[in-house]
Parts: structure tokens; C-alpha cells; sequence
DNA sequence: TCGATGGGCTGATCCAGATCAGGCGATCAT
DNA sequence: ATGATCGCCTGATCTGGATCAGCCCATCGA
């Protein structure tokens, strides 16, 4: 289960908290591509574990803009704020038809008064997300385009390698440039011609579903990306 | 203290509880106003309660840029994050000259430990806390300069009416242009102009150190602020 | 088989906000 | 009393990225 792959990256969790998180598989859900499993404004206080599939949190504005704060992987939680917070303050999307399971506010109370180690797994789950999200704020009030777009998939590369899925080589998505360009707050015309200078300037290509970083170690340099902020010790392997 | 006044707006908390939160006046601390409290990079896990004065959180970029954050006012928790990551990955700047109250990890563990219900309401405090962060990175990728800026100083109004130190009418801050536009990502000759917009369409005034809401409900309808990201309740009494 | 749709790609034009280059008044140290 | 510094303010000019308008190709349903 990539949760605890990625938690593993944080504390040894013992037998009894992987039970914990095991013991979760029962409310397994799925959702298709699209459609929101979760709408800005809502108060379910419900959150979710990603188990398979690509998903987004965003905002709308009221002039039909909107705004994705980032994509979320297998491994990532869904929504995780809004289940303290009375009112979800975001949209959940699934990029892909994505597998989930659910997590109450009842079973947080529970990790938090039983396992007290898992509680601060998760938190350490959270502050890493926020760190992230940080990172973007940075990245798209201060870094331009190019430095911004290649900032962000070094980023999504290094998620994916914690949880097997990319490397130094690169990795696969199934994000348009629309996507991105909600995300990096660009136009997804500007997002193409980036692409394509990142591509003349033999950094990395973005295709088919695939990107390959040709020049890894010139792309870190020109992006200025540091992942300490992902708290990786041994973030990418190939 | 600012803290649980804050805290209160999310659960009654319990005399013990309380009592653990005044407990931790014995390790009070004070910094001066532009010298770093935490620095990128720092690896300390302490982390600090703002019990009075202002402070910035902040990421430096290689070309000398910074963007700022947040600010943090009284109540807020400084370097949070930083405690549960290795190393802190953003430096945090007392705006003024500022009190503190030190939690080391051990504090945390503490709390998560023996009041779970305390643990919540930190878990509050934080998720709060990275709402605010997604909601300016909302503000950054997809707001005007104009609209950024006035959303920007509603939300303070509404963080510091939460303690007591603003209201509708307006509130008292010690940020010069610079600082605004470090954390809008606009340069400080366009924060003045802006400023200048918003005072010439009789919407507020910034000056002499004190935020003046001339025309409230206005105000909110341009900058389209909803503050239920903010999860109080009835934030703005008068 | 042929529209329709969605994703990628491109050139031309435009504009919000950056950058450059100052000027003004208040405070403060010598 | 005089620089130096800091915060605020301004006009002129420049530019990164938005916007507009459209093309190409692949897929897919009727």
C-alpha cells in the first residue's frame, strides 16, 4: 500500500499501526475521472487515502477561473483539512478513475488517542503537503514560467519515486496541459511554448504521456529546485 | 492569551487544558524586530506561540527574491512545520519586536499523548493555517494585483478581529510596501499605485500605520472574499 | 464516413505589472 | 546642520505572459 510506503519514509511504523492502516482496505472506494468527489463549500468532514489514480484540489473563483493547488498520488490523502475544518474550502477532482478509501473524523480521533505514532505520521503527512504547497506559492509568485513548469514536474518526479512510481529518468502522468496550466497560473498556450523551450533546450520532453528528463542535473540547476522541503533522504534512486 | 481565544473559536477547551496551554508562559522568550528567529535550512524542531507582535514566514530564492508566506499575529504558531520535517524549509522574521513561548517535539508528542482534544485543536490551528496559504496561492495564480491586495488585508481584518485587534471599521499594522509586496509577489512600486486605486475608489486607506475599511461590504464583493476558508464563525463584531 | 470533440501546437497582438530613475519628507547619528 | 537611511510616492518605458484566432491530428459515436 503506498501509504505506508510513504509513512515508512518517515518513522518505522510497527506491526500493530500498519494493522491500523490495513484495516482501512474495507471501505474501498472508486470514483470515475471528472466528476468531484468532494465540492468547495460541502462539509462532510470526510477525507480520503488515494490508493490508485491521479487527483487535483482546486478552487473556482467567481469568474470561472480556476486555480489547482496541486495533484494528488496514490499514498496522498484527500481532503484531509476539511475534515477539521467545518466546510470544505477547496474541490477534489479525480484526474484519472482513481481507487480511494474513506477516512471518518472518528477514526482520526481514534489514531490521534490510540496510536499517538500514527497520529504524528499523519501530521508529519500533512506538514508535508503544506510545504508543498508553499513551494508553489513561491513558485508562482516569484519563478517564471519556465523555471516554475520545470520546478513542478522535478517535484511531481521525486513524489513519484517515494512511492516507486518515477525516477531520475522521469515518469508517467495522465495530465493535460490544461491541467498544468490551472495549476502553475499560467494559459495553457503559454504552457505548450515552455514545454517546447524546455524541449529545444534539451532539459527534459513532455509526451505521450510520458516526461523524460534528458538533463536532470541541468534541469535541478535551472529550476532551483531543492527538494529538501519534501524530506526525502534518498528521494530518487535511478 | 491570544492562543486560546483563537482556539476557543473551534472547541471549548477544558480548564486542564487551558491550564497545559498557560503552562508553557514559564518559557517565555522575546526577539527583535528583522533579526531571523528560524532560518531555511536550520534543522532545530522547535517551534514557538506568537504571544505578541508580528512576524513573517518566508522563502529565499537563489536570484535574492523572497516571497513571504504569511504573517503571523498573536495566537499564530511560528515554524509549526518545521518540527515534524527534519529541516525548516522556509526562515521566519519577526516584523516587530515580539514575544514567544517555545514547544519543542517532545511538548507535541505531549499533547497528542495525554489531550487528544488539545491535539485536535492544533490540528485545527494548523489546517487553518494551510488554508490561508492555499488561498493566497489562489490569490497569486489567478487574482489582479488590486484584487489580491484588498483580499489580502480583509483576511488580516478578520485574523485579527479573531483576537480582538480589528474589526470591520479596520485594524493597526506594522508592515511597510515592501513587506506587502513581498508577499502579493508585486513589486513595491505597484502596491503603492494599487493602494492608491483602492484609496481613490473609496474603498480603504493604508496609512500612518493603520488599515482604515471605508467601504466594508464593497470591499468584500471586489476582492470576492468569503472568509469561511478561515472557519470562524461571526469573525467581524462591529 | 463524417461530424464532433479534445488535446496539442502556432503566430499576432495586447496589456498588467516589472523595472528604471528619480523626488519628497521624517528620523537619526555624527 | 548635515549626510544617510527609510518609507512613501511618481512618471516613463519595457516585457512576460495573456488573449485571440486558428490549424492539425487522433479518437469516437452515429
Amino acid at each position: 500500500m503506498p501509504l505506508v510506503r510513504k509513512l515508512g519514509a518517515f518513522v518505522a511504523l510497527s506491526g500493530a499501526e500498519i494493522d491500523v492502516l490495513e484495516g482501512l482496505r474495507k471501505r474501498r472506494r472508486t470514483f470515475v475521472a471528472g466528476r468531484d468527489l468532494v465540492h468547495q463549500g460541502q462539509s462532510d468532514q470526510v477525507a480520503y487515502i488515494l490508493m490508485s489514480g491521479w487527483a487535483c484540489s482546486y478552487k473556482d473563483l467567481v469568474d470561472g477561473q480556476r486555480q489547482i493547488v496541486d495533484f494528488q498520488v496514490p499514498g496522498d490523502f484527500l481532503g484531509l483539512r476539511s475534515v477539521l475544518l467545518h466546510i470544505s474550502d477547496h474541490s477534489i477532482e479525480p484526474v484519472t478513475d482513481i481507487e480511494v478509501t474513506e477516512i471518518l473524523k472518528a477514526d482520526l480521533l481514534e489514531a490521534f488517542a490510540q496510536t499517538p505514532r500514527l497520529a504524528l505520521a499523519i501530521f508529519w503527512a500533512v506538514s508535508r503537503d503544506e510545504a508543498m504547497v508553499v513551494e508553489h506559492l513561491v513558485g508562482i509568485g516569484r519563478r517564471n514560467a519556465a523555471e516554475r513548469l520545470a520546478h513542478f514536474l522535478l517535484e511531481l518526479g521525486a513524489r513519484l519515486a517515494l512511492i516507486g512510481q518515477g525516477s531520475k529518468a522521469g515518469f508517467d502522468y495522465p495530465l493535460t496541459q490544461y491541467l498544468l496550466a490551472d495549476a502553475l497560473g499560467l494559459s495553457a498556450v503559454h504552457v505548450n511554448r515552455v514545454l517546447r523551450h524546455l524541449r529545444e533546450a534539451d532539459l527534459l520532453t513532455f509526451r505521450d504521456g510520458h516526461v523524460r528528463f534528458i538533463d536532470y542535473d541541468g534541469l535541478t540547476d535551472f529550476a532551483d529546485f531543492d527538494p529538501s522541503y519534501l524530506d526525502q533522504v534518498g528521494p530518487l534512486l535511478t
